[in-house]
RNA sequence: GGGCGGAUAGCUCAGUGGAAGAGCACUUGCUUUACACGCAAGGGGUCGCAGGUUCAAACCCUGCUUCGCCCA
């Protein structure tokens, strides 16, 4: 047989990507009989490419999705894409500015299609990269929050708002980006503290010299001032409220106003006050009835009220704006001061204040019932402590700035009439005006936050406002996957829309995933050059190693730290997979049962089966367990696998994927190749050679089944390469979750693992007593193995014999002990004295003697003996002090007491051989 | 200022009250016909510090130190 030493993926993961998807494995089917299980993706950016943070949330819900649909669930993973306003309409212009164009140039029409075109070429490829990824999304399915139907989701759903009264229209103090020139939401703003001045600037009082100095961190918003503010109850400026100062440069006479917003503390304890540019003098400004002063065009230059500084940069203002003011001596001081400033998310330009007419939601009323579903416990989020984050954010709620200055996206559906002033907001387009009649109607030009439209995700994607099968059958969908850092953005929006719109929750589970940093514990970012990129460590270590490593360093509730390192060694978990399952290829040439000839007994869907289930012929053959002939090794590997399948069935279900992969690596390397394969070996080469073949199909079968949602890609390679069985005089798929199984026999016929059932766990098959000969079969190998090595034996030189001085420890598996020990005789006497230069080993108050006279140095032999001997005794000193501690004895639970009792008992028996031994020759 | 999370082997991390674990790195042997992306054997830890609860604490409580993140 002619396998590759080396597991190759770029071998065979795109052949087994294009077979899944040939064949339609992806696909749901709204009409099924089985539950169904539904996942919506997190629509990525349609201008972004796959991430690592990307890799490592699609990769579990690929898990979830793949597992789910073993367990013969009605699967459906929805896929889709954002059309990202701010974002792709940056990635357009930039490209128009390379020909010297900007948007204005275009026209507003002109410049859509444009941005449809640059969709329909670019805009599929992070689609691309999640089938290399190897998600199985039903790609029919796809949607994009421009669509269509999508679009009418959102007309549906604002027209519905508005009319109730959620929405509305009004003028306020809005972040603003003068790069992106649109209003941007409070969440969309980050917060970073950056080094600069705190001007303190003297406002000369009018009349009798009663002057004020107010400090500033943006002293050119003062050309905007309208009022000082005091505390009233500042004694230091009590007495100046309802006076005047007149501010610098403009020589515009103030009002000094008393407001308890003002903090004494801060600065002079007198603020300017500049309605227009900053939201707390807004707050004040209204309430004391202040004219608003617009000092800055949309790109942050001065506009015309700015006196002489018209047509400046804001900063160049400010620079300029200082340096006159020092001139006049109107600068008392200028301190260094850090503070935190806003910067736009899209683009990082700081963002400034600025008051402009915006559309709203109002959100107090929608976030209660949200609040509620969780209290409730019918939405769930996983880890729970993201609870409290979510519980804190909705109960302050503000109202949400829906609208965007910019071109690319749901341009908000709302007319005016310029003749009579009237606003018509209809779900259809108006071509007249309802009052007036006049049918040169004007859409208000703004588009809505691309949020909005991902907040209808969920439903919008099964085909609402239609009332579709697929809705009905899909929502609520099962869980959302995604990372904390959207829960505000989209998470909440959702849950609130959801609600509102579908009368459900969107999702019954929430599981916010760790976020990606690197190895140093540093966010990545492009411009730390710290980056990942999933698709070079694909193209270097495989899909495979990559999934393996995000889900088994997924642990709930922690940052992931990855190092390209990890994703290394799990290529060599690949690697060690793809040789155990040649070792067992290249010993199945002669074997019966070929694939050609079994292949139309591959089950499908059937809500899971056992291993042995899966027929073994010279197992299934109307023959009960004790005639089956099993060795220790076969008893033990069944046992531990129908644990293992337990385990990581278990941890999938709770979301703990960490664990299900690492109990799979461990099973898979430590114990089925370290020990059942090394063991198998002889096996291979006698009397139960067939007998053993079928094991090895067995056991291997149901590893990659249960691999399979990790790795789908190795484990589909190898699987087709593995023979089939004929599972004779079973009943398949009866004895777990009857309601999953669909029995359709047409179907039976499967030809891939991912649409083999998940295997389920079969108690009948747990042997622990096999488990225990094994451990000290274990033991006694390494004990072994550790004196060879320390007496420095080579590993070929062969041990003449193993003296074990009892009747009967292990004796019907003494095979192994000489197999893996390289002896050449195990020889049993209960009344054996120690041979002349022998090394002993005491295990489970067995002594063991090993002869190597001539070889064993006894010096070394008495160095580690006397060591043992000092482990032991401080072993035994610790027991004892615990067994004579009256309140252990009586408060400690009677396992844990019963517990100490036998270890106090084997450690005494461990001690006194290990003492007499010593005394018989080193006395 | 408020909230949340981390501190366990050289590194990256598991470990929810009863004998300190994994991977990588390190040391020493191995061309053992599945695998050197391997096999075998090893070395290495006051579980951040100080108190407390408990028969028993890496784990629960309090305070501190320190590093992150989020919000204002």
């Amino acid at each position: 047989m002619d396998i590759p030493k080396a597991y190759e993926p770029h071998l065979v993961e795109k052949k087994w990507y294009k077979y899944w998807e040939e064949n339609n494995y992806f696909r749901a089917e709204a009409d099924s009989s089985k539950p169904p299980f539904s996942i919506v993706i997190p629509p990525p950016n349609v201008t972004g490419s796959l991430h690592i943070g990307h890799a490592l949330n699609n990769t579990l819900q690929d898990i979830l999705t793949r597992f789910k649909r073993m367990q013969g669930y009605n699967t459906l993973w929805l896929p889709g894409t954002d059309h990202a306003g701010i974002a792709t309409q940056n990635v357009v212009e930039k490209q128009l500015r390379q020909q010297g164009l900007t948007r204005q140039d275009l026209g507003r029409e002109k410049f859509l299609e444009r941005v449809w075109e640059w969709k329909k070429e670019y805009g599929g490829l992070i689609i691309e990269q999640l089938k290399r990824l190897g998600a199985s999304c039903d790609w029919s399915r796809t949607r994009f929050t421009m669509d269509e139907g999508l679009s009418k989701a959102v007309r549906e759903v604002f027209v519905s708002l508005y009319k109730q009264g959620f929405i509305y229209r009004d003028y306020y103090i809005v972040n603003w980006c003068p790069r992106c020139h649109t209003a941007l939401a409070d969440i969309e703003v980050e917060y970073k503290t950056i080094n600069g001045h705190l001007d303190y600037i003297k406002y000369e009082g009018v009349g009798e010299n009663q002057f004020v100095v107010v400090a500033t961190t943006r002293p050119e918003t003062m050309l905007g001032d309208t009022a000082v503010a005091v505390n009233p109850e500042d004694i230091r400026y009590s007495h100046l409220i309802g006076k005047e100062v007149i501010l610098p440069i403009l020589h515009r006479k103030l009002k000094v106003i008393g407001d308890n917003f003002v903090e004494k503390e801060f600065g002079t304890g007198a603020v300017k006050v500049t309605p227009a540019h900053d939201p707390n003098d807004f707050e004040i400004g209204k309430r004391h009835g202040l004219p608003q002063i617009n000092i800055l065009n949309p790109d942050a230059t001065m506009n015309e009220n700015a006196g002489h500084y018209q047509g400046l940069d804001r900063y160049e203002c400010r620079k300029k704006l200082v340096e006159e003011l020092k001139s006049q001596g109107l600068l008392v001081k200028r301190e260094d001061y850090s503070y935190a400033v806003g910067h736009c998310y899209r683009c990082q330009t700081i963002i400034e204040p600025y008051l402009s007419q915006q559309w709203f939601v109002k959100m107090k009323e929608l976030a209660k019932p949200a609040i509620e579903v969780v209290k409730d416990g019918k939405l769930e989020f996983i880890p729970k402590n993201w609870e409290k984050t979510y519980f804190e954010w909705m109960e302050n709620i503000k109202d949400w700035c829906i609208s965007r200055q910019i071109w690319w996206g749901h341009q908000i559906p709302v007319w005016y009439c310029p003749k009579c002033q009237a606003t018509v907001v209809e779900r259809q387009d108006p071509t007249k005006c309802p009052q007036c009649g006049n049918d040169e109607l004007v859409q208000d030009p703004d588009v809505l936050d691309t949020w909005f439209s991902s907040a209808l995700w969920p439903f919008s994607t099964l085909g609402f406002p239609e009332k579709t099968k697929d809705l009905a059958v899909f929502y609520p969908t099962s869980v959302l996957s995604t990372g904390f850092d959207i829960i505000f953005f989209w998470v909440a929006r959702m849950i609130m829309m959801g609600l509102k719109f579908m009368g459900d929750v969107p999702f019954k589970q929430v599981y916010i995933h760790a976020l990606i940093r690197d190895a140093e514990g540093q966010k990545m970012s492009k411009s730390h050059g710290n980056v990942i990129d999933p698709l070079k460590v694909i193209d270097k270590y495989g899909t495979d190693a990559l999934r393996f490593t995000l889900a088994i360093m997924a642990v709930q509730g922690r940052d992931i730290l990855l190092a390209e390192e990890r994703i290394e060694g799990y290529r060599h978990f690949c690697n060690k997979l793809w040789n155990a399952s040649r070792f067992i290829l290249m010993n199945l040439e002669d074997y019966a049962g070929s694939r050609e000839q079994g292949a139309g007994s591959r089950e499908q869907g059937t809500g899971g089966y056992s291993p042995l289930e899966k027929g073994i012929r010279r197992l299934s053959e109307g023959q009960d367990k004790g005639d089956r002939n099993l060795s220790l090794a076969d008893r033990w590997i069944l046992t531990r696998l129908n644990q293992v399948i337990e385990e990581v069935t278990e941890g999938i279900d709770s979301y703990r994927f960490n664990e299900s992969a690492q109990i799979l690596y461990d099973f898979v390397w430590h114990e089925y190749c370290d020990w059942y394969l090394e063991l198998a070996k002889p096996e291979l080469a006698g009397e139960r050679r067939g007998l053993t073949q079928d094991l090895l199909i067995a056991t291997f079968d149901s590893i990659l089944r249960l691999l399979h949602p990790f790795m789908p890609f190795i484990t589909e390679e190898i699987w087709q390469m593995l023979p089939v069985f004929e599972p004779r005089g079973l009943q398949r798929g009866t004895q777990r979750m009857p309601q999953l199984v669909e029995d359709n026999p047409a179907d039976s016929k499967t030809k891939s693992v991912m649409v083999t059932s998940w295997p389920i766990s079969n108690p009948q098959e747990i042997d622990l007593e096999s488990i225990k000969i094994m451990e000290t079969i274990q033991e006694v190998v390494t004990a072994i193995r550790t004196i060879r090595t320390e007496m420095r034996i080579p590993p070929k030189q062969k041990i003449p014999a193993l003296i074990i001085k009892s009747e009967g420890m292990l004796k019907e598996n003494a095979g192994y002990l000489s197999l893996l020990t390289n002896i050449n005789e195990i020889l049993y006497n209960p009344k054996a004295t120690k041979p002349e230069g022998s090394a002993t080993i005491v295990i489970k108050g067995v002594e063991f003697y090993l002869p190597l006279e001539g070889i064993v140095d006894l010096v070394e032999e008495e160095r580690r003996l006397s060591q043992e001997l000092s482990k032991v005794e401080k072993d035994l000193k610790l027991i004892q002090v615990r067994l004579a501690n009256e309140e252990f004895m009586s408060r400690a639970p009677e396992e844990v007491v019963a517990k100490e009792r036998m270890r106090l008992e084997e450690t005494i028996a461990k001690r006194d051989k290990l003492l007499l031994n010593l005394k018989y020759y080193f006395h």
